[in-house]
DNA sequence: TTCATATATACGCTATACCGTATATATGAT
DNA sequence: ATCATATATACGGTATAGCGTATATATGAA
């Protein structure tokens, strides 16, 4: 159902577009997370990323507070693909999130 | 140079997706053609050409008075992709476009 | 129940994008 | 030179999109 001119549109944001990216290289990611990677208010965050599930390019999922989302599984294949060679071809565009991904919590390290 | 939020922004209008679509079918098409196969002003479509070149996207070409417009033959390989896909995936969006490309000038058929 | 955390939404504002109309520029023909 | 055609741009208005702040909702813990 996704038209190619609401599809682009809908990528057509920074925040949006990070988002897409961040969840085509890591598959779920809940808002905190993508909030903390970006570095934005959690309102808009969560905004954009309610107008991407409205536009049927995320599922959401609910685990307790948590509100986990992913790319919609049953995207039409050109939009996959779409998005994997943008993800592909642009490693920059998003490093600097993604870093920001693993940073957070950091791992538990052994204080001797 | 295109930056990916910069090529989705681009693509992210009605106008001016119709005409990358049509180009990347067509190869080259001037000013008036895209005009009639759009049904929009002249003006418009010669603001959203302009916008396309100016982000790259575009090359153009006067040959006399017309102006004749073609995808940058250096864009880069992701965006060449990406509009291809978008292209051979959604026939049925610009379809009514190229039909009436088609149907313009007719040719020339001899009357008995 | 109350409190804390995670996420979503509503409201009002601002910035930006797009549009139509008018006009400017460029080329070619006469 | 003037006129016709093709294309581009400027100007002002309107609609839309995005934003920040405040608040609502949902879940879990105590």
């Amino acid at each position: 159902m996704v038209s190619p001119l609401e599809f682009f549109k809908s990528v057509a944001d920074d925040t949006r577009l990070r988002c897409l990216l961040m969840l085509a290289a890591k598959k779920e990611l809940h808002v905190s997370e993508m909030t903390e990677a970006l570095g934005q208010s959690q309102p808009k965050v969560s905004r954009h990323l309610a107008h991407l599930r409205n536009s049927g390019l995320l599922q959401d999922r609910r685990q307790g507070q948590r509100v986990y989302y992913r790319l919609n599984p049953e995207l039409p294949g050109w939009v996959n693909a779409v998005l994997q060679q943008t993800a592909d071809a642009n490693n920059a565009f998003i490093d600097e999130n993604l870093v920001r991904l693993q940073q957070r919590q950091p791992k538990i390290t052994v204080e001797v």
